[in-house]
DNA sequence: ATCCTGTGCA
DNA sequence: TGCACAGGAT
């Protein structure tokens, strides 16, 4: 049923995988979280981040990690607190809650130790595929892809001519997989969010400048 | 498949 | 000032 899409995502594999980490060679953004990335910085990005713009996480992420410096500690945190703290960033009684309940569940679940597989991850309440794979890829060096909505505008646009019209996001992940490369996975996980960031946005493509306009469906450069 | 959170931009 | 958004939950 999806065999057209899937052969496609096959045949370009190389190609696109190749190509966007190039473009990361020169191109990635630089964050707190990206470097020295270990899965509680990773995890506590990701939680962070969501729908939170970089440039707010960026303020207060240095400071955070000082304060809560593993999960022991964040698990141990005053909740009064870590709203207070996290008021600057939006969505801090939610977000205060939340990362409570993940600490104790794997202060308790798991001897504090951050779970290394994608099962055991998505069990974690308010952990889904995306911050699974992060926590994987980036965090543990895991392979594992990372498909937000910026990857998934990307690949739509990417594979167009061959999108189903039924269950299209179940089918990007599975092309995610393919085109996720065996090595260097996190990097190119990162290059593709900031491709989607960067380059391939949501208003606007800027297919000039982009490494993959080769091998896309939708680009609007001429081949 | 639809709902939720509250932010950030139109 | 109202609506689109994004990752997760149900």
């Amino acid at each position: 049923m999806n065999v057209e899409i899937i052969n496609e995502a096959k045949s370009r594999s190389a190609e696109i995988s190749n190509s966007i980490l190039n473009w990361g060679e020169k191109n990635l953004r630089s964050f707190p979280w990206r470097k020295n990335p270990d899965p509680y910085r990773i995890l506590i990005a990701e939680i962070l981040l969501k729908r939170t713009t970089a440039t707010a996480v960026n303020r207060i992420y240095n400071e955070f990690i000082g304060l809560y410096p593993d999960l022991k500690a964040l698990a141990k945190a005053n909740i009064d607190e870590l709203e207070d703290f996290l008021q600057t960033i939006g969505y801090h009684k939610q977000r205060s809650k939340i990362l409570k309940k993940i600490s104790r569940v794997i202060l308790n679940e798991y001897n504090a130790e951050i779970p290394s597989d994608f099962d055991s991850l998505i069990a974690i309440p308010n952990i889904g595929p995306y911050t699974a794979g992060a926590v994987l890829s980036l965090g543990y060096g895991i392979r594992a892809a990372m498909v937000d909505s910026n990857v998934l505008r990307i690949y739509k646009r990417v594979f167009f001519k061959s999108l189903p019209n039924k269950a299209v996001n179940n089918v990007i992940n599975k092309v995610a997989k393919i085109i996720l490369p065996q090595k260097r996975h996190a990097k190119f996980n990162l290059a593709l969010l900031d491709l989607g960031g960067l380059i391939c946005t949501y208003r606007n493509t800027h297919c000039l400048k982009c490494p993959i306009r080769n091998f896309c469906d939708s680009s609007s450069i001429k081949k």
